[in-house]
DNA sequence: CGGTCTAAGTTATATGCTATTACATTCGCG
DNA sequence: CGCGAATGTAATAGCATATAACTTAGACCG
């Protein structure tokens, strides 16, 4: 097991990890002209191998996405872990957010790949990116601190991953630059984390209620 | 001006109006499979004519997915005011906002290309595609239905647009459809247009009260 | 320690798409 | 009617995906 990044040793005959060299060389490539951009073909003469080379470990170009798409969910969610592990006076809710800005923004060719949907949505149940969207999700409500009940905080954190996701998408489209601009993405973003908090204790509120008169 | 969809009669040279033929079949083949079903040969041989014959309107594939963005917004433009301009016990709001959703799902391949952002976001300011966007969102900004300043519509019409899009993104990856499924959808968007009415109603109070002391 | 099986890599090649170049045809306008 | 611009065609270059058949290196077992 070697370095995943080095190219292949001249002289040798195995690459040693080309398997992990390839995602991550295909995340490198993505990170600016997304999905697009990962060519398996210019990736295995990077690595310094031959170009079918990179099919003994995909079985083809979209299962290598498959894979770049997953370890990228997984990095946000250590990203996420991060942000809700820094001690701050802000809430873990709100650290969440900006680091999900943030990473959208910085790493946009990435993110454009993540929720380029068609990824996603055929992955099955116990896949390797069905664990990692579902992990990242997790951390979302997590960030929600509140003692609810799983459904209402799932629900919440439905729509705050929702919005986040929407201002990402707009903000990279530009949206924010022109005349609409009289919000920064930075504010949207913490508008919508105070009306989810205010919607999940309302909703907390409103459960209790319930549950009393029930009784 | 012959009929769009129609292939080149035989025996004719000329097509007729290859133009908006290519962008009506590369509308109907992005459908389904979003930006990358559309295919420069295969829509020349659908339609009848030689390869490079959509080169001659079209610099490049990126030129004519432009087009046919900049179509599809128009086409939601018309869902909207369709969908607004019907009398129901509903709010406009509600209206648009349940119109976008069921667009982007029943035509998930062309809501995909259209907010695939590369094209979006290199549109020109006086571009065809800049233009179509900028009227969608003016009719955002229109289903608010409020007195407001500008300023204040627009950052809830961004919201709104932002959530929506979240939404819909996330459905169509089926994370409604999982363990999650606590909340259909729909209603999280009723929760969004009603935290954007809500919010916007706050925002003209505050803004009045402002003035008011201001003055 | 040697033989064999398998994982991983190579060369050669088929196929499909984008895009360009040079040539042909038709339309419209003076 | 004739000429130029617009539009379409044929031929071809170039690049990417993917497969087939062959080769090498390493692992495991007797």
């Amino acid at each position: 097991m070697r370095s995943q990044l080095a190219r292949k040793p001249e002289n040798t005959y195995h690459h040693g990890d080309l398997r992990d060299a390839l995602i991550k060389a295909a995340l490198r490539e993505a990170e600016q002209g997304g999905a697009e951009a990962i060519s398996i073909k210019a990736l295995a003469k990077q690595l310094g191998v031959s170009q079918p080379a990179p099919y003994r470990h995909f079985a083809d170009r979209d299962a290598l996405l498959t894979a770049v798409t997953a370890e990228a969910f997984r990095q946000l969610s250590a990203i996420f872990r991060a942000a809700m592990a820094k001690p701050s006076k802000q809430s873990k809710l709100s650290l969440l957010a900006q680091a999900m800005l943030d990473f959208g923004l910085r790493r946009n060719g990435i993110y454009r790949l993540m929720f380029a949907s068609r990824t996603v949505s055929c992955a099955a149940k116990g896949s390797e990116l069905h664990e990692a969207t579902r992990e990242t999700f997790a951390l979302v409500i997590e960030a929600l601190e509140a003692p609810a009940v799983d459904y209402l905080r799932e629900r919440q954190a439905l729509k705050i991953w929702a919005a986040l996701h929407g201002v990402v998408m707009l903000a990279e489209q530009g949206l924010f630059t022109g005349e609409a601009a009289h919000a920064t993405r930075e504010e949207l973003v913490e508008d919508f984390v105070n009306e989810t908090k205010a919607a999940l204790a309302a909703a907390i509120k409103d459960a209790r209620r319930r549950k009393k008169i029930g009784a």
